[in-house]
DNA sequence: GTATAAGCGGAACGACCGCCCCGGTTATAC
DNA sequence: GTATAACCGGGGCGGTCGTTCCGCTTATAC
């Protein structure tokens, strides 16, 4: 059961890698890629030395949990791709990873890019990752539940955007209602009813220009509250 | 025209505080609240001493430039007020925000929440804020335009997610697209027509089967590929 | 012009964090 | 039981950043 693939571990090294992988596995779903190396030595009751023995830097510990939690989520998708109904596959599976980023920090910064770059921490499961996430993608698209018009990456970063505004509020209520937006958002629009399409178009120019005033110009206006 | 509330500052210290003033918004703008106090001394040509003799703190200088910043754009919504089409008023000036946040990273941390309280930071702005903001918000939901069931903070929350989306993929097309869905997320409802509707919802259930065996349990799976 | 105090700049301090090193310990082979 | 090499722990280094301190400079009042 027990795999040794490359020269035999000792005993207590083998049973302080698992310790530490573990304790990191927590320390990072907890409070995300910021937790200090010496703080994982610590829950796991070792120094900071084992730590960095079996994992060089942190880049590295922190890449072998993410890519046990990627495989992890590719195999979720995968059995969610015989579906008979492409639109719940969809969106139950990018639900199901809203939740997941409120629960593990350190996945949601893994994919928000937070730190590392995903696509070099974990090239090949992030590319795997991708593309499952493409096939649902597509198969819900192809079945007019989705629009069109967004592709994987975008999906990826909405996802990252539930998890910002998860973690900004931490009220589940709030969070249900939130990615209840998104989730309409990404569904094919009906045709327009008249009296609810988006209004006088013309308006939207003006606003546009009334808004346009130097909104973002230059400068603190020092004659403002910033001059006391 | 220029004011002296305070006991008068020496013409040179009364410059210098002007200069980081200005120098300092321009950073929290391009870097966000991480830029250090050093880099805005030595962009305004002065010491850190001198910064720290004008705002006592970091905070201090970040809250006065988020504090003029704030009253700006609090300006730009009242000019929305009396707009005759409040929806596109909301998603106006929604949209302003989104790409004010694009190109001011000091006010989009300063609305994410990031380092600072924002209510504490600049509690009389923030809650002005939200109030102009509430006001555009329930007139487009009293004409039936935005749905119901969100609120100011939601509002505010949505436009955090954005902001991170923004950053997290610069391109200007993927940007529009995002922000589409979100947009569209927020409007009322239209009636079902059939085809196009949730889907199977007993398909939901099985699904929310199929992924919650296991989904975020505690562990990694030690003899995954995190065992080498 | 001179006295004086406000103002200036940058060296320095302390806290934090990733990472390295080395003297002591212990599992393992014989 | 013993030799030995792998392993352990924690103190320490180097870098960053917010903040403070102090000797020198200079605007300003007379």
């Amino acid at each position: 059961m027990p795999e040794k693939p490359a020269r035999s571990l000792r005993a207590d090294a083998a049973r302080n890698r698992a310790r530490v992988l573990d304790v990191a596995y927590r320390a990072f779903a907890e409070q995300g890629l910021s937790v200090p190396i010496d703080e994982i030595a610590r829950r796991a009751g070792v120094g900071a030395g084992t730590v960095y023995r079996h994992f060089p830097t942190k880049r590295e510990l922190y890449q072998a949990v993410v890519e046990a939690r990627f495989t992890w989520l590719i195999e979720r998708a995968e059995l969610l791709l015989g579906a008979e109904d492409p639109g719940a596959a969809f969106f139950a599976y990018f639900s199901a990873l809203v939740t997941e980023g409120a629960t593990d920090k350190g996945l949601a910064d893994a994919l928000a890019g937070l730190g590392f770059d995903v696509e070099q921490l974990a090239p090949g499961a992030e590319r795997r990752f991708k593309e499952v996430l493409g096939r649902l993608l597509s198969r819900a698209q192809d079945a007019g539940v989705v629009r069109p018009d967004i592709d994987v990456a975008d999906v990826k970063t909405l996802l990252v955007g539930c998890h910002t505004m998860n973690r900004h509020r931490d009220d589940p209520d709030a969070a249900r209602r939130l990615t209840a937006v998104i989730r309409d958002g990404l569904r094919t629009r009906r045709p327009a009813l008249g009296i609810f399409d988006s209004g006088d178009p013309s308006f939207a120019e003006r606003a546009d220009e009334i808004l346009a005033d130097g909104f973002g110009a230059d400068g603190v206006d020092s004659s403002g509250p910033v001059s006391p």
